[in-house]
DNA sequence: GTGAACATGTAAATTGTTACATGATTAC
DNA sequence: GTAATCATGTAACAATTTACATGTTCAC
């Protein structure tokens, strides 16, 4: 939808845009490309078949038809899968030592999330994508809030039992 | 680590008590129980093969030992996908009627998953499980509280500008 | 006696990741 | 010239879902 752009670009978008909330490697990326060009959903400007050299794949009418006509049969399924939350639940087999690192670093990493999400150019995207970050922001700054106070209450928890 | 289980009582508690960061199907759950019995890691009391009797599985010492092990190595990814956000993403291309269907499904769901987690035993876990539960429970709060706000907000534009 | 919930498992299909193979372009 | 990044794709592997096949037990 944002113009012609090689998969290259079209995967760093995707991570850059919509990394929030859903992920595409280049392996699943170039193989979907492939069918939805078979399916005259996309083209691309490659001529000769050259090899491995750099094309840009465009949407088509007919790809466009397709887009909405899926996007209207979007179901609102979310799957949210925590290793972090895993261990969590078994906190009182783990040692305080693993047990502080496993909320330091998710607390980092909540944190990178949202330095990531703070740069976005708010301004230019469209009202949607707009609401796609504010709406995660909104569960990464409650997570880092529980993880600040409940997370240091646990550890200093678990460690007296521990001891 | 609850006791002798059989694989059915086994899904039924993860779906139950690990269901808002974890999802095991029977499909995944009875192969990865073979597997484990066949390392040595659960027992069974089936004595004779009689098909598809009822059993109950229980860990062996070699499998907490394999178990804490893991435990230990864990790290603290987590995964988060959304259609929802997908659908949010393009809401300029939706209609408005979609779009509050969506934010509508997505409120309920949301609060049916409150619900869940309020209804658990929480004086009955462990620390760890508890803390899981808040976790959750935190994140699903703020998405509940961002919904309820801005999700109204958007539709009301979005239908602003479609007319 | 019948329907719901309990119960175990297999097989096909889907989906996706990771690693690999290959090469072009750009900055230093 | 060389390292980083850009760039496309395939293949092996892993994980998981869904559908199926087959019963049992319990409440009404």
């Amino acid at each position: 939808m944002e113009g012609p752009l090689s998969g290259y670009d079209l995967q760093q978008r995707v991570a850059r845009n919509l990394g929030h909330f859903q992920h595409a490697s280049f392996g699943a990326l170039y193989p979907a490309l492939g069918k939805l060009r078979a399916e005259g959903c996309v083209n691309t400007d490659r001529a000769g078949e050259t090899g491995l050299a750099k094309c840009t794949y465009e949407i088509t009418d007919k790809g466009r038809e397709k887009f909405d006509l899926e996007l209207g049969k979007t179901t609102d399924g979310e799957s949210f899968r925590s290793q972090f939350l895993s261990a969590m639940y078994f906190a009182d087999r783990l040692d305080g030592g693993d047990l502080e690192r496993l909320v330091d670093q998710r607390l980092a990493d909540h944190r990178e999330q949202r330095r990531r999400l703070l740069a976005l150019p708010l301004s230019s995207m469209t009202e949607g994508q707009r609401f796609t970050v504010r709406y995660a922001l909104a569960r990464i700054n409650a997570s880092i809030d529980f993880l600040h106070g409940e997370g240091r209450a646990i550890i200093a928890s678990i460690r007296r039992d521990g001891y």
